[in-house]
DNA sequence: TAAACAAATAGATAATGCCGATTACTAAAA
DNA sequence: TTTTAGTAATCGGCATTATCTATTTGTTTA
């Protein structure tokens, strides 16, 4: 969405109009660079050639070539020369003040280049499916959010498919999912592991267990599609020879919650992942009913581009979510 | 002096400590040069290193290995390459605007450098003697201000010989001066004649006219050594195989008006440019008393060194002078 | 799978940077 | 004046770098 997207391609997108072909037909084709300016300096400063060559540990004929260079590419004279000595011309006392500048700004990037590879710092944005995103991804934040404070966290929640989609497009950087998509693009990270389990209200269930033909006897509420936990399901039932279709489906909701709440007003049982829903198991307010002989397992997994290279702060919180 | 030598000196002198062997020891001995970031500039706008080889004419494993280069030196990715496709990394985001702001000042150091040659304006200082300092630059400034209006106009007032040190030592660019030096540094340049004349006051002389020999009997005021009026008028008592010596000299003074001051009150006779006196012998409070067969001519010269490039006003200033 | 596209690599050549030796010039000393 | 010392410019040559074309490798699309 929009909000990530910015992060990369603000400027990037732009084309930036004018300044075209400005290094085109220059005199002596020659421009002004950096090494130029720091050989001037060194002369402005020492006052004289030969120093200046010591100074900076080349030869004075080299000085004198770059100091011709440098004049030749601003089309006027630096030093006049007046054999013992040299003074800086007009042009000269203009440049050196803008030219310690400009090396003093190129040192500034480069210390910013390093800090950005390095600096754990910055927005931080996460996908995570609803299970993640609600009930793991908030705590992992606090303690990230407490080892590293200049990192603003942001955790962006849809579901599995969706996160996963958004990677592929550069518009998300990692996402936190319960379902693998078949990319070789996509490194998938088993995180940590899940358990779906059949929940019901106690007015509408109270069997101890079910077998896996009873289900289809049992009113049914679903996720839709794209959803990790529908898949993690739907994976299960062709597993033990299930076909999916033959399930009493009596809605197909679009959040866990909206599942959990359905499910407790006895509109109908559905599989929710254990962690989602620990809470009302242990109230009583819902009913787990073990599968006979089954469990159904899923897995979580870090997912990002393969090839994308990670900014400091997200590799600090993938480390922080394999150690912590 | 102190006022002028800052002109030139100002950041000339400073040593500005720190920042010493910065440039010493660095991985793989490549600075990020300008040309550089250029590229990396075209990269990222067109998103493509073919499509930045084409909008720069050069080829694309030449942008390749630039881009490389550049990486080596700041010690990071600043592209990661997807095949197809390539995504700045986060330092490269970083890197973009410094660059493109970096590169904007190389302009505008080229423009500024530009300007400082060709544009006449600024502080404009003009050493100037007694006579051409208070009869002949004020109204010279007058005018040149009317068509430079950007010029900040000084005129210095010393006697010639310490105007023409002054250059010498580089505290001056450029100076009116009533006596040459015999150096091979300076440009002499003559402007404009003038011619001593003996004045005194009605009181003390009423002659006509005086011999050369006469002149031993009038007591006499004379300028200080260094003034251009007394060396003209050494120089033409010389020409004429008169001894200085034996002139009745009965006070010596540091400037014209003084001087002036002087034969006013009859304190004895002088020589001074008639181009100071003019008033005063209009209105016949001083009498102007020729020599016999005598004139004593004398020219004022442009004076500096013949080796220093003069910024633009300096220029403007010469021609102004010598047209107008 | 083949075709198209993009970047990396390889090998060759031209341009440039850099050096040591020398020259040219100036200023100071003898 | 001549000599000496100090400083920048020039020269010839070597080493490095920039750039090219042709090719390879890897990815995406048909």
């Amino acid at each position: 969405m929009p909000i990530t997207k910015t992060l990369f391609m603000e400027e990037f997108a732009a084309p930036r109009a004018g300044k075209k072909l400005n290094c085109s037909i220059s005199r002596k084709g020659k421009i002004m660079d950096v090494h130029h300016l720091k050989i001037f300096v060194s002369v402005y400063k020492n006052k004289s050639f030969t120093r200046a060559s010591e100074d900076m540990h080349i030869s004075q004929p080299t000085i004198s070539e770059h100091i011709k260079n440098l004049e030749n590419s601003l089309d006027c004279r630096l030093f006049d020369r007046l054999g013992r000595s040299i003074m800086p011309t007009a042009e000269g006392d203009v440049l050196y003040p803008r030219a310690l500048q400009l090396l003093d700004d190129l040192d500034t990037i480069q210390e910013e280049i390093t800090d950005a590879g390095t600096g754990v710092k910055g927005r931080l944005i996460i996908g995570a499916s609803t299970i993640p995103g609600t009930y793991i991804l908030p705590r992992v934040a606090y303690s990230f959010k407490k080892q590293y404070p200049d990192v603003a966290f942001e955790i962006l929640i849809e579901d599995s498919g969706k996160i996963t989609s958004m990677i592929l497009q550069h518009d998300l950087l990692c996402g936190i999912v319960g379902a693998r998509m078949v990319s070789d693009k996509l490194d998938f990270e088993p995180l940590l592991e899940d358990e779906l389990v059949l929940v019901a209200s106690p007015k509408l269930l109270d069997k101890k267990t079910v077998s896996v033909e009873n289900l289809k006897t049992i009113p049914f509420l679903q996720r839709e599609t794209g959803s990790g936990t529908r898949q993690t399901f739907e994976n299960y039932l062709e597993k033990v020879h299930f076909t999916p279709e033959t399930l009493n489906i009596v809605a197909s909701l679009g959040s866990t919650s909206a599942v959990k709440q359905a499910v407790k007003e006895s509109l109908g049982a559905s599989v929710i992942s254990r962690i989602a829903v620990q809470e009302e198991l242990d109230s009583g307010v819902l009913l787990e009913i073990p599968i006979l002989n089954n469990k159904m397992k899923r897995q979580f997994y870090m997912v990002r581009q393969n090839k994308r290279t990670l900014p400091p702060q997200y590799r600090a919180f993938c480390n922080h979510l394999k150690i912590g």
